[in-house]
DNA sequence: ATTTTTTCTGCGGGATCCCGCAGGGATCCG
DNA sequence: CGGATCCCTGCGGGATCCCGCAGAAAAAAT
């Protein structure tokens, strides 16, 4: 059995190479890659089922590598190692994941004890295991209480991206009108309120990119989602040229 | 001769302990915080002048740390050891830094011997020490080749907010057409095209909100400074009930 | 001091956004 | 089948945004 690492600080490599080794005696290989790009290129070479990356990479990022991996050997078992708990990464992992598949998501701040615990689960155990924090957000994403569909947030990306209405439209097949209600919903389920025609109220905020801020601060969205979102936008534009 | 660590991760944090260690043998203790706001606590009780922190913390971010330290003590020497040369971190840091003082700032992708070789220089040598690559940055956004005036980020960071034109203008005691004729400097300088009343062109994006978008994609933005900005906001806010 | 450059400001209009009102179609009950 | 609930859709209007035109004020250059 072998195990891949993709991650890109030097110190946490070397640590998850030596938490590995310790916790998976029967384990005959440790391999390296610094980025997303490499950590694919070993994984396709060498066929290794057991992965263990980080999110957030320079190079590319950990969900679109993990996607490609599980695109080619959809039984691979990955651990995400990462530092936060954004509901932004969440979502995106949980997007991706085939079904079926055996995977873990623990924080970079949790014990030794439990990164090796949740090692031997994933790769010996076949069994999933995502930790206490992460697995709040991925109710509170899913189940909706307090949390969002679908369809609001894809409509949230797209605002943040800064797409017009009608560009909306286009894109989602739905009309302007339709376009307007969903972004009505998120406006209210943000708690951003209406700067109408009257001054009992703020009128300070401009609505869209009041929601882009909050969802911002509340890391809903953060910089790797926008990234992915972009690169899905421009793939879109160009098998759309222009009306 | 004593060093503050300030730094949430464990495992960077023994590594500057160690790395310190070594690299200043005339120091004779090194403590450590894992947020900003032990970080702040210590350093006025032990009146440490020789800090070495991260941004980017959960608790308090780097950047309001290093501001309440350098507001109690200006001579204190700050090391800050960042994972991100963003620019919204370069210009964070160099819009507080007071005249004079001294600190460096180094990337955690640096070898072991640039940061022992920046320790010596900041705490022995008083001497700056800022990373080629943030240096570029630093560069490129306070001249302004490519770069932004003082009165662009202003605005992009109200819009990022979700401000309306008004409240912008109130807020900067400008006019609201001058308020616009900021953002269309802006839109220019970030490359957003107008899509305006023609099919020829795009029509598909919102200037305003792609505006942010892009702010964030290039680093010019990020979560930490929109966070900052918010709670400026929110002050502000607060001593303009509502007109 | 005069010219040049930059920035601020008002006016106006077209495009977009925000959203209440209302009808049509889909699904899920009883 | 009638009713309830949901989402999609068009219409219309007030508010906001985007921006060209152009004069006034301020700053920089000569």
């Amino acid at each position: 059995m072998k195990v891949l690492i993709i991650e890109d600080d030097p110190l946490h490599r070397s640590y998850l190479n030596e938490a590995i080794r310790a916790a998976l005696p029967e384990c005959d290989g440790v391999l390296e890659a610094e980025n997303g790009n490499a950590g694919e290129r070993l994984a396709r070479d060498l066929k290794s089922a057991h992965v263990v990356m980080d999110l957030q990479m320079s190079q590319r990022n950990g969900i679109e590598a993990a996607r490609t991996i599980w695109k080619e050997r959809p039984e691979t078992r990955i651990l995400f190692w990462s530092n936060y708990s954004d509901e932004a990464y969440v979502r995106g992992v949980s997007r991706i994941v085939p079904v079926g598949a055996v995977y873990g998501y623990v924080l970079k701040s949790a014990s030794d004890d439990r990164l090796k615990l949740a090692l031997r689960s994933i790769f010996i155990e076949s069994q999933c295991v995502i930790d206490r924090e992460v697995r709040g957000m991925q109710q509170k994403s899913l189940g909706n209480v307090n949390g969002f569909t679908e369809a609001e947030y894809e409509i949230l990306v797209d605002i943040a991206l800064g797409l017009t209405d009608r560009a909306i439209a286009q894109r989602r097949n739905l009309s302007v009108r339709s376009v307007q209600n969903r972004l009505q919903q998120l406006y209210v389920k943000l708690g951003v309120h209406q700067p109408l025609g009257s001054q009992d109220d703020d009128g300070r905020f401009n609505l869209r990119a009041r929601a882009v801020a909050v969802a911002f601060l509340r890391k809903l969205l953060n910089h790797n989602a926008l990234e992915r979102a972009e690169a899905d936008l421009a793939a879109w534009l160009a098998r759309h040229p222009h009306d």
